[in-house]
DNA sequence: TGTTAGCACTCATGCAATCCGAGTGCTAAC
DNA sequence: GTTAGCACTCGGATTGCATGAGTGCTAACA
């Protein structure tokens, strides 16, 4: 059987109806509201081969009919219209994202919230996966007797610091020192490589009198680098949950709750999807639970290399093509606040 | 009317039947699960002055009585027991918050992620307030051409810094005197003054060649230390919601998620209360949309310093009893974590 | 005078019966 | 191939009814 121009017609409206109001459409309902020009006799014979091709489902004899995933994978692919974003949108989302202060996680957060808050459904962004960024400078800094910072900078502008508590004192000048020769040693290298250096070692080879202060750094400099190279999933809009019908029963609101918040698979399941603008319709997810969700990731960039993922997560009938619109935009605003000032790829 | 002997064991029955199974408690379950000492028809009459003397409530009459906001707190005041926390729990609780890593933000979190875990309740944390907390040194330091690191140090070893895009490029050696100016200017302000300096003519003053550098770095300045003084709040546990049969319809379940993600609101009113352990139930709440629900708080020290709150939000059918005994001993690891080394007030 | 047994009464809850209407599938006529 | 008409289906809302937990009150008892 084919898909005639006709039977293309009622089925992006049934998609496009169904998107709109999560209610079954009916025949009667589509011969009236869209401009099909046939009778509802006609297109109820239209919709009986429709759902024999896979596209609409039935919940029951005597309801409308609904998308099945392959419809609305055939709607994001040729159906669906491109979304035009109110100019006021866009200025919304490019004000709320340039800020001279380029805190990463924060702004990626941010976009997040942005996102969801547009979107109405549940969003979440993925902090860059630093793997082949390479070490710029480590700084350990004094704060009281018994106190250091511990900094380490990547080359891509990430810094990443934390307080520690020593329990030997050390004078300014052996932490300064230790700056120094733990910079020289390790400028350059990737930071996954960084995990399986012996600090101990290298320190004691290059300045052993700073044996002690290598010990005692030791844990916490392996811990800070393993925080970096962290990939974080922060999940935002969870409260839209209760505005969505498909989650209007307890039951299905916290299944929906319980998937998301087991962060550890979902970034798992993010890490593995491809670049770029994806969109998988429930069937299509490989994760079991998600199967009765649909996903929308971008990938942004920082200087220039893509390195994380945002997206959202919501129940098959969403809105794709406001959502991807959306999406597009604002990764690109993404790219553009972290992207090189002028395209300096510098290596110093 | 008294509350002699038998009422308040009454009472006390009541309340803690309800806590537990949060269904109505009949006088007939009353006198065969507890050893009142009276038959149940006694109990009924003493049941009807307890609710005349506006201890119990009714929610339609042929229901059994529950707890009023009074009940609970002359419970909390003076009938419920003490809980013992078992060992192994504190074990658990003590091992997952110590660690040489005295990241703030991230142990706070934590704290608050274990304490809604062992509540099974939604919980929260507050950032601490830095107001009288002083500035121990400023540092910029150099990532690339256009790119440099703004960090500040407080005395109480709160770090905050942000990696930012400058306009102009500078020499490693300006922004090492720029470091050094900055911090003998500002070494020993306290916070929250430092919002009103003008840094622009300070260094201006202190050395003129660094004007340019100072006028890029003002903003972020600024910010930075605004960031530092902003209080966070932390939110935990939500799922939690799903669990809890007050909730169990959608429309409550949104009501509780819409006061808890009302942060700014929250954090005021958290700040306005009074420190140490603080019970408020139900209408005892200032803020109206609490009016349905408890609050436990406790506030923890950083060296010693009373600096910030952390609690949980629940039904004012919740479990006293063991959630403060839990509280405070979460408190006191806290406290223990972010004390002075081994109580040295120095002042360098 | 306080306590208890007994009984009528109340009311939420669960269940079955019923009605209603949206929507379908099929047939027959155009 | 299209359409009008009609019988049929089935979920959802509504109603009525039985059940039982729990109360309040009265009267008898210690």
């Amino acid at each position: 059987m084919d898909l005639t121009e006709r039977k293309l017609k009622i089925l992006q409206a049934i998609v496009s109806d169904f998107i709109r109001t999560a209610e079954p459409v009916g025949s009667r309902t589509l011969s009236k509201k869209y401009d099909i020009g046939a009778s509802a006799a006609t297109i109820r014979n239209e919709m009986a081969d429709l759902e024999e091709m896979g596209y609409l489902t039935h919940p029951h004899t005597s309801a409308g009919r609904m998308p099945s995933d392959k419809a609305y994978r055939l709607y994001v692919n040729s159906l669906m219209g491109k979304y035009v974003i109110p100019e006021e949108e866009k200025k919304a989302i490019s004000s709320q994202l340039e800020s001279t202060i380029t805190e990463l996680d924060k702004t990626l957060n941010h976009a997040s919230e942005l996102l969801s808050q547009l979107t109405k459904l549940t969003s979440f962004v993925m902090t860059p996966k630093e793997d082949d960024n390479t070490l710029k400078y480590v700084n350990v800094l004094p704060v009281d007797d018994n106190t250091v910072v511990l900094m380490i900078v990547a080359k891509n502008g990430r810094v990443v610091n934390t307080a520690l508590r020593l329990k030997n004192g050390y004078d300014p000048d052996s932490l300064e020192l230790m700056s120094k020769v733990l910079t020289r040693s390790y400028r350059g290298r990737s930071m996954s490589s960084m995990l399986t250096v012996d600090i101990i070692e290298d320190i004691n080879r290059e300045a052993g009198r700073l044996g002690k202060l290598a010990k005692d750094l030791a844990p916490s400099f392996r811990a800070v680098l393993e925080e970096m190279l962290d990939v974080d999933l922060y999940i935002n809009g969870l409260e839209h949950i209760f505005s969505i019908p498909e989650y209007a029963d307890l039951e299905r609101a916290r299944d929906f709750m319980d998937i998301v918040r087991r962060k550890k698979e979902m970034t798992r399941y993010l890490l593995d999807r491809e670049s770029g603008m994806i969109v998988t319709i429930g069937s299509e997810n490989d994760l079991e639970p998600l199967k009765d969700y649909s996903i929308i990731t971008a990938t942004y960039s920082v200087n220039g290399r893509p390195v994380g993922k945002l997206g959202v997560v919501g129940p098959t009938r969403m809105k794709y093509s406001e959502i991807t619109s959306v999406i597009e935009y604002l990764t690109q605003n993404l790219d553009r606040t972290f992207g090189l000032p002028e395209g300096d790829e510098d290596d110093e």
